[in-house]
DNA sequence: TGCGAGTAATTAGCATGCTATGTAATTTCC
DNA sequence: GGAAATTACATAGCATGCTAATTACTCGCA
C-alpha cells in the first residue's frame, strides 16, 4: 500500500487528461452527424435555457475565454444554429438565441447528453462520484487561487 | 441531499473538463519560457526514461494518436530537444532520444512537474485522491469498452 | 463636459487533439 | 516467392483551447 504521494499525483494528472479527452471525442463522435460537438452542444443548451444571454456571460458559464467562444459562435451561426442580435442599451453587446431549426434538435441533444453521461459513469457509485467531483473542483480552485495575483477577477 | 443522479453526472463532466484545461494551461504557462508545454514535457520525460523508444510506443504511452505525436515531435525536433534516428532492422521506425541541451533541462522539468502536481492537489487527502483517480480510470474504461466494435486493438 | 478606465466582441497566431488518407516497409500465410 | 494484411510514420484538414492586442462603446468622476 502506502504508495508514494508524488506517484499518486502523477497518476491522477494522467487520468485527468486522458479521461477528459476521451469524454470529448466520444461526445464529438456521437454528435457529429448533427453537425455538433461537445463544446457546441454545451453552448446550445445554455442558450436554450437562457435566451438572450450575451457572449461574455456565456463564456463565463462555459469557463472558456471569449475568443474561443467567438469562433465557436461563428461556426454555429454559419451552421444556422444560433443568432446574434443587438442588445438595446448597449451597442457593444450581442444577445444570443437559437434558430428554429436548432430548437427542433434540442430534445435529441438533451437526451443524448444524458445517455452519454449515464453511460460514461456506469458502475460508479454515488459516493465516489461525489468525491471525484469534489476533488476536481478542489484542483480547479487551487489553481485559480494561485493565479490570483496575475488575473484578478 | 439525495441529489438527482443526472445532475451529479453533469457536474462531474463539467468539472472534469474545466479541471483538465486548467491544469494544462497552468503547466503551459509555467513551462513557457523554456519553450515547453505540458504535452512536450510529458514526451520529454518519457524519452529521457526510455531512450530509443519509437514513436508508436511513445504515442501509446501518452495515449494520443500518432498524427498528434508526429506534430509534437516535429516541433521538439525543430527546437533542438529531440533526435529521430533510424532503427536498425526496421526501416519504418525511428528511435527517439534527447539532445544534450534537453538533458540539461531535464532536472528542472522534473522538479517543476512535481511542484505543480503537489500544488494542484494541495489539501486533497490520499484517500480522496485515490477515489478520484479510480473514477477517472473507470470513466476511461467504460468508454474504451463501448468503442470496442469500432476500434479493436 | 470630457477624459480615462473598464467592458464586449473581435482578430491574429500558436498549440494540441482528432479523423481520414497516403506511403513505405515488414510480416503473414498460401 | 509473392500477394495480402499489418505496422510505422507522415500529411491534410478540422475543432477547440489559449494569449496578446485591437476596436468600439459605456461609465465614472473631476
Amino acid at each position: 500500500m502506502t504508495t508514494n504521494r508524488s506517484a499518486s499525483e502523477l497518476a491522477f494528472a494522467t487520468s485527468l487528461s486522458t479521461a477528459s479527452r476521451k469524454m470529448q471525442t466520444t461526445f464529438d463522435g456521437l454528435l457529429r452527424q448533427k453537425g455538433l460537438t461537445l463544446a457546441r452542444a454545451r453552448a446550445l443548451l445554455h442558450i436554450a435555457r437562457n435566451p438572450g444571454v450575451n457572449q461574455s456571460e456565456l463564456a463565463k458559464f462555459l469557463v472558456i475565454e471569449s475568443p474561443t467562444l467567438v469562433r465557436l459562435l461563428d461556426a454555429m451561426e454559419n451552421q444556422g444554429f444560433i443568432l446574434r442580435s443587438a442588445v438595446e442599451g448597449d451597442r457593444r453587446a450581442k444577445q444570443l438565441s437559437l434558430t428554429e431549426s436548432a430548437q427542433g434538435e434540442l430534445r435529441q441533444v438533451e437526451e443524448l447528453s444524458q445517455i452519454i453521461g449515464a453511460f460514461m459513469l456506469r458502475g460508479v457509485d454515488e459516493e465516489d462520484l461525489a468525491v471525484a467531483t469534489r476533488v476536481l473542483r478542489h484542483v480547479f480552485e487551487n489553481i485559480e487561487a494561485a493565479m490570483d495575483g496575475h488575473d484578478a477577477s
